[in-house]
DNA sequence: GCCAAATGAATGAATATACATTCAGTAATT
DNA sequence: AATTACTGAATGTATATTCATTCATTTGGC
C-alpha cells in the first residue's frame, strides 16, 4: 500500500468516526480500527488527534471551495449563480453526509485555533455569494440597498440550516432541489429590483 | 445564601466557562473558581458535568421560548410578527452572548442524548416560524407554495448564522436593528404575495 | 437567654479511570 | 543486510468524581 494511500485511509476512518461520536468522544484506537491500522500508526502520519481534525478542514474543505468556485465561472447571471450556489451546496452535502457533520459540529468548537482557521477558509466561501450580489447590484440586478455582509451570511445560514437537518435528521420531506429552489426563490424575489 | 442561588451561581459560572473553552475543555475546578465553591458542591446540585449543560439547556432555552411567544402573541400581523421574531432573536443572542455561544457551538455536539434533547425544545423554537408562516397563509398574505418547513428552517439559519458572526467576532459592522430589518425584508418580500 | 447536640452543607485532598502518546520490538521492502 | 514501515502493550497525564472531615446553622432542654 502506498503512503498515500494510508494518510487517506486515517483521514476517512477519521471523518467517518468524529460524525459519529464527536471529536471529544472520538478515541485514536476507534480510528485506528476503522482505518484497520495499529493506533501508533496513526502518529506517524499525523502529529496527534487534533491534527487529523485540521487536516479533514485543510484537505476536504479547500476541495470544496475549489469546486464551488469552478462551478461559479461557468455561470454570468447573477440570479442563476445564486440558485446554482444553493443547489451545489445541498447537493455537496448531500453526498458527503458525514464530512458535512464534522464540519457543522466540530468546527464550530471554541478552540481558538480551530475557530480562526475555520474563519479563514470560511470567509472565504462566504465571499463567493458577496461577490455573487456585489456583481448583482452592479448590473441593476439586485437592489442597491441590500448589503452584501449580511446576505452572504443570511444566504448561507438558510442553507447550512437546511443541510443541518439532512445530516442529522436524515428522513427528509423533500430533496436537494425543492429545497435549494425553496430557498433561492425567497431570497431571489426577495432582492431583484421591482 | 440561598440553595437557589448556589444553584444559580453553578449555572451562570458554567455558562460563562464553557463559553470561554468549551465544554470539553472546562475543568469542574475552572467551574467552581468561577462561582467561588468548591468542586465537591457542584456534586450538591449536579449529578455530573455532563448535567450542568443539560441544566443550562433547559432553564435558559425554556425562558427563551417563552419570551418569544409572548412577544408573538401581542401581535396579529403575520409580516409583523416575522420581522419582530427576527429582532427579538437577535436581540436576545446580544444580550446574551456567553449563553448563545454556548447554545450555537456546545449543543451542536454530537453525543446522541444532546442531540436528542436539542431537538425537542428546537423543534418548539422552528415551529413558532411555522405556524406564522401558516397563519399568513391561510390570510391569503404569504404565497402558497412556499413550504412552511423549509422556511422556518431558512428563516432560522439566516437568524442563527447572523448571531454566530456576533458571538464569535465580537467587531460588528452594523446593529441589530439593522441585520434584523435586511434579514425580515429578504424574506418577506420573498414570500408575500404579487 | 444560654449551651450542647444534631443536622446537613461545604470542602478539597485523594482516588480512579480513561486515553493520547510513546517506543521497543517485529515485519516488510529495498 | 539495511532500511523503512508498522505494531500494540506500557506509560503518563489529566481530571471527573468521591468521601472523610470541617464548619455553620438549627433545635430543644434547662
Amino acid at each position: 500500500m502506498k503512503i498515500a494511500d494510508k494518510h487517506e485511509k486515517i483521514v476517512h476512518a477519521a471523518i467517518k468516526v468524529f460524525a459519529r461520536n464527536g471529536f471529544y468522544n472520538s478515541k485514536i484506537a476507534e480510528i485506528a480500527k476503522e482505518a484497520s491500522v495499529a493506533d501508533g500508526t496513526i502518529y506517524l502520519y499525523f502529529n496527534n488527534k487534533y491534527d487529523i481534525l485540521i487536516t479533514i478542514f485543510e484537505e476536504e474543505i479547500g476541495r470544496i471551495i475549489l469546486k464551488v468556485k469552478r462551478e461559479m465561472a461557468k455561470l454570468d447571471d447573477p440570479k442563476e449563480k445564486l440558485i446554482r450556489f444553493a443547489q451545489i451546496h445541498l447537493s455537496l452535502v448531500e453526498e458527503n453526509k458525514e464530512l458535512a457533520e464534522v464540519i457543522q459540529v466540530e468546527l464550530r468548537q471554541s478552540s481558538k485555533f480551530v475557530k480562526e482557521y475555520r474563519n479563514k477558509k470560511f470567509a472565504e466561501y462566504l465571499n463567493i455569494i458577496s461577490q455573487i450580489v456585489k456583481q448583482g447590484q452592479a448590473e441593476g440586478i439586485f437592489r442597491k440597498d441590500v448589503m452584501p455582509g449580511v446576505f452572504k451570511r443570511a444566504f448561507f445560514g438558510a442553507l447550512d440550516e437546511m443541510s443541518r437537518f439532512w445530516v442529522l435528521s436524515s428522513k427528509k420531506k423533500y430533496g436537494v432541489n425543492t429545497a435549494a429552489q425553496q430557498i433561492s426563490a425567497f431570497f431571489l424575489n426577495g432582492i431583484l429590483s421591482n
